[in-house]
RNA sequence: GGAGGAUUCGCCUAGUGGCCUAGGGCGCACGAUUGGAAAUCGUGUUGGGGUUGAUAGCCCCUCGCGGGUUCGAAUCCCGCAUCCUCCGCCA
């Protein structure tokens, strides 16, 4: 939710916000009205409370004769409070729906327009120029007996797998390195839960426009979720935090789940685009003030994470148009996949600003003592995905794949994995 | 799955329809006292919203959450959540 504060004071700013997104600009107006709605009924209301309440206070010491009185005037006010309060909890329910339908006014700099439209920041390494046909991955994998997708599919159905082998354990030490480069920063490692209650999943902003995604549990009313930065954000919530020492950072380890609904057909092929992945996550609690910043670092740690696995790739700044809901700015590495002849998204760290916690009711303290809505930010350390840019950018003319040297110590020191 | 108990201002606790504008203790903050400290004394100490130029003042809400009864609810009634204990079931 984006605060009110700033809507009211230049409404210009959040029009031009969702001009830059492509997106209606009258749900502005009707936020506006909705917040002007429900302040006319809260101040009605709570005058009427007012005097409701000094007049109960009359009955209980009136003598005899007043008290009938009294009695009939209070009955009457009573039943004017209880108006004014529906009318307030209509205006706030207004409120509400009108506060959920703007997304995150999105950060100056950041490009106008649709998933076309990004900007690109920098290109890190050197596509390979190898004088052979490349493989893709699903060959590669297949071949080496590091995945199964066939038996997936048997088991669980389409976009799923097993890695098998010295594949799982090429993940297990891909993630591990992740881990061991969080801790080393200072992140505190997490195991979160995979399923969450409702009010958390629709906190973090994935049942707006990403409901679909979801998995949901019905019979138990959870949510299985796509990322852990859904149980990290909630693991906060409701709280007032201390980040007077800086911000706070969590490393999430968890599998995510993705139903990939609406995707038929686009990447059906191996592991790019699959319902089931595991993933190491950064989420920062921070003060507004020191977003931008964490932002970067956020972005510089992925960065690292891709030096060392020795992928060529290039940083884009995503477009407003393809932001999300939550995010004010998004930057994503997408490595160079040479038998796509083309960069995907490996990583994508979003500055959330306050929207996300100002949902989920995550508060720290300012240095005046008073309690302020905190910013929340998230990015990629390393996922299952990764094996893909790996595997294809490490081939060998006759399909062997060299093992980037930061994770040999997970296959058991081998320099190349062969058939 | 069944039975019982609990949930009050950071922590502990008092409170069975109007005197609760929620009392006390601990902790914490500030001040007094002191050469400095301990002890002592004093003051303050949940959060949200509205009004406002204002982080002043005033007003409303907040006793786990949501309803209800009543002129009036921490207190009575109903539903829910969480935690604890015991029983059963599963591993």
């Amino acid at each position: 939710m984006i605060d009110l504060k700033v809507l009211r004071e230049s409404p210009e700013t959040v029009r031009a916000s969702q001009r830059a997104r492509g997106e209606d600009i009258e749900v502005v107006d009707a936020l506006l009205a909705a917040d002007e709605r429900r302040r006319a009924a809260v101040a009605r209301a709570d005058s009427l409370r007012g005097e409701q309440k000094s007049l109960g206070k009359q009955v209980g010491k009136a003598r005899d004769g007043e008290r009938d009185e009294l009695l009939a005037r209070a009955k009457q006010l009573a039943a004017d409070v209880k108006a004014a309060e529906g009318e307030q909890a209509v205006a706030e329910e207004a409120l509400v729906a009108a506060h959920r339908a703007v997304p995150n006014v999105i950060i100056d700099g950041v490009p106008a327009g649709g998933e076309q439209d990004f900007a690109v920041r920098e290109h890190v390494g050197q596509p390979s120029t190898s004088d052979f046909a490349p493989r893709d991955h699903l060959e590669l994998g297949t071949a080496l007996g590091l995945l199964d997708t066939e038996r997936g599919a048997k088991v669980s159905g389409s976009r799923f797998y097993f890695l098998t082998g010295l594949g799982a354990q090429l993940q297990l030490g891909l993630l591990q390195v992740a881990v061991n480069q969080a801790v080393a920063a200072g992140f505190t490692l997490m195991i979160p839960p995979v399923l969450v209650r409702p009010e958390i999943m629709e906190g973090t902003g994935f049942l707006g426009e990403h409901a679909t995604e979801v998995y949901r549990l019905r019979d138990d009313d959870l949510y299985l979720v796509g990322t852990s930065e859904v149980p990290l954000a909630g693991y906060h919530s409701d709280e007032i935090l201390d980040l007077s020492a800086g911000p706070r950072r969590y490393a999430g380890w968890s599998s995510c789940f993705r139903r990939e609904a609406g995707s038929h057909g686009k990447d059906v092929r191996g592991i790019i685009r699959v319902h089931q992945f595991d993933k190491v996550e950064m989420f920062t609690y921070c003060r507004p003030s020191e977003a931008a910043d964490e932002h970067d670092r956020l972005l510089g740690w992925e960065e690292q994470m891709l030096a060392a696995v020795e992928v060529p790739y290039r940083v884009i700044d995503v477009a407003a148009g393809d932001l999300g809901t939550s995010a004010a700015r998004k930057f994503d590495c997408e490595a160079w996949f040479p038998s796509q002849q083309a960069y995907r998204e490996l990583t994508s760290t979003s500055n959330c600003t306050t929207f996300q916690a100002r949902r989920l009711n995550i508060r720290y303290r300012d240095d005046d003592g008073r309690p302020r809505i905190a910013a929340t930010l998230n990015g990629t350390l390393a996922t299952t995905r990764w094996l893909v840019a790996i595997l294809e950018n490490h081939q060998q003319a006759d399909g062997s794949v060299r093992v980037p040297e930061a994770l040999r110590p997970y296959v058991g020191g081998r320099e190349l994995l062969t058939p």
